[in-house]
DNA sequence: TTGTAAGCGTTATCAA
DNA sequence: TTGATAACGCTTACAA
């Protein structure tokens, strides 16, 4: 009753050749007649016939699956725009190559390195994707030592035999600020994410340096962890501070759009009272009131580029190259608006 | 130079005896003398033997891997609350046997149905989770058909031969109602999701039902799609309604959160006067200003239980019972409040 | 140009 | 209680 599914020997038969031949048509490698070849695909097609991953897998030591490890920790899992959208930008690659993405979730108690581990010692996977990079990251080098071919998002700033994807933060970043100033902003504050990542530090650095080309200093700069409970806590602190910022950049929207609120409730009105920006342009961004200003990339040309850089390392190329991705947009909404006039 | 990982067989020279006891020992079968078995296992450890998923995989014709398939439409991927906890619950459990999760995401111009025959016949995986149940859902037959066990994320209307893992949405929804019309709403709306989901038409009935009870009809009920930008659009709808309401009910945080800007954005004021709810509890609902009441469920749980129940099913068990989790808890906050005054 | 056979690392069947 | 040996379905030398 069971339909079992056909084997390369059921298209042997039926082609009447032997494996060995079915193989090489199906895979398409030379040394066989024309003839043969159309004989043995339409035998294949007629049996409806599909490679068995697990039998190439075995066969040629490939898994045909690219892998991503995240941290259960809400605090980078939960309501982030970017992953969603890499994940789809990734599976755009990797459904057209018949490969599958195992996700590897970190759970409480584990560290990150032992979602790698896993995924190394079953054999899940040819390559992983290395998200979120923290200076002097030490997943390079037990990803060296595991002998696991991956992409970095981002440059890392140790020495790193990997290729990189990066999406330079500071242009973005400094749109913000520039745009800030523009609307005649001179305190100007920021909300962080944690200095551990690549990317927070890239975002601050850029802030202080746009200011600091302005002849300006930062008015704070306050540690945030990219939640949203994070980003209340340091904007309370800013907005407790004798001379209150006009202006807050946030490194993420999530924080600003919680900044947002914590401004609100403390009686201020935005821009009127205080502007302030994020960093993602994700989806409530443009919805909440008053609409945030933002700096948007393209998370799912980020899966993309990074699936096929994998890819190719996968595929056995000795060099592969680095991809810089074009920088986010700024896109300008109603959170941002002239510095209020000083009271002196 | 690259150090191969022992097999089988290495074990089995080492400790003296024939590939067919180390499986036996290994897989801890009676029917070997447990002095060898001691010595397989001390051999097996020595040599830091790991078993090859691969060789498994083909010799079983298992693959140790449940998948998930999604959607890459934004308005059910981008910032959804539910799937990060929820796969993060599902691979708490997989974690401990060995298993993978495999995330199929499909891409525009494709069907889910696609998605799921792209793992069935790749064979990538053991079972699936069945989320965003539709009425008279298709995919039920597809999986059938496929020979795919399954489990759906809660109770399908038509024939299902899968357990249903359930989350009942309905006290969760009247809570909310409840709660209103204790503020002395008499005028509440809706914005439902799409109807075409069993989740989506849950809520919404079990809105009409409990403002029905009270001897009460709906101002209004709005489609919305579950994202920000139908939330807006269904919250401008009602509030240029001749009679607006004094409390909007909404199926999600993201359409609630996106219909309190609007409502902002409009000049009105929240809770004095309009009240909003939403439903999820996501991560910003509490720092939005005013924070967002709302419902809040369980969803890591909900991973958790369905990838037991899914195992029970792909280790073969044959009446698996559905599971009922508990139902969601109202979370009262500052953007629901009294009813305003009749202006007469 | 094609067929044969060995191998990938397990599990499972049967004798011994 | 154990050891051979045959699958599992494919790739890939090596022969023919």
């Amino acid at each position: 009753m069971v339909k079992q599914r056909p084997t390369i020997a059921d298209v042997a038969s039926r082609a009447g050749v032997s494996k060995g031949s079915v193989s090489f048509a199906l895979n398409g490698r030379p040394g066989l007649a024309q003839a043969t070849v159309d004989k043995i695909l339409a035998a294949a097609d007629e049996l409806g016939w599909r490679p068995s991953n697990r039998a190439r897998s075995l066969s040629v030591s490939k898994a045909f699956a690219l892998g991503l490890v995240i941290t259960r920790d809400p605090a980078v899992l939960s309501s982030d725009p970017f992953f969603p959208a890499f994940i789809a930008g990734v599976e755009s690659v990797l459904s057209t190559r018949g490969q599958a993405l195992v996700l590897q979730v970190v759970t409480a108690g584990e560290s990150e390195a032992d979602g790698y581990r896993r995924l190394a010692q079953d054999a899940r996977v040819d390559g992983v994707f290395l998200s979120d990079l923290r200076h002097d990251d030490p997943r390079i080098q037990l990803l060296v030592d595991l002998g696991l071919p991956a992409v970095t998002l981002n440059r890392p700033d140790g020495e790193s035999p990997f290729p990189a994807v990066t999406l330079d933060d500071r242009p973005g970043t400094s749109a913000v600020v520039q745009h800030l100033l523009e609307l005649g902003h001179t305190r100007i504050a920021h909300v962080a994410g944690p200095p551990a990542f690549v990317h927070a530090t890239a975002r601050s650095s850029a802030f202080v340096a746009t200011l600091a080309a302005a002849g300006l200093k930062p008015a704070a700069v306050e540690a945030g962890d990219f939640t949203a409970a994070g980003g209340i806590e340091a904007t309370r602190r800013l907005l407790a501070l004798p001379k209150r910022p006009t202006a807050i950049v946030y490194a993420n929207d999530r924080m600003a759009i919680a900044g947002l609120g914590a401004a609100q409730a403390a009686g201020l009105t935005v821009p009127d009272d205080l502007s302030i920006a994020g960093f993602d342009d994700s989806e409530l961004a443009e919805y909440v009131h008053p609409g945030l200003t933002t700096v948007r990339a393209d998370p799912f040309r980020f899966g993309e580029v990074a699936a096929q850089t994998l890819n190719q390392l996968v595929d056995g190329a000795t060099e592969v190259p680095d991809v810089e991705l074009p920088p986010a947009q700024l896109v300008v909404r109603r959170s941002t608006g002239t510095a209020p006039l000083e009271e002196t």
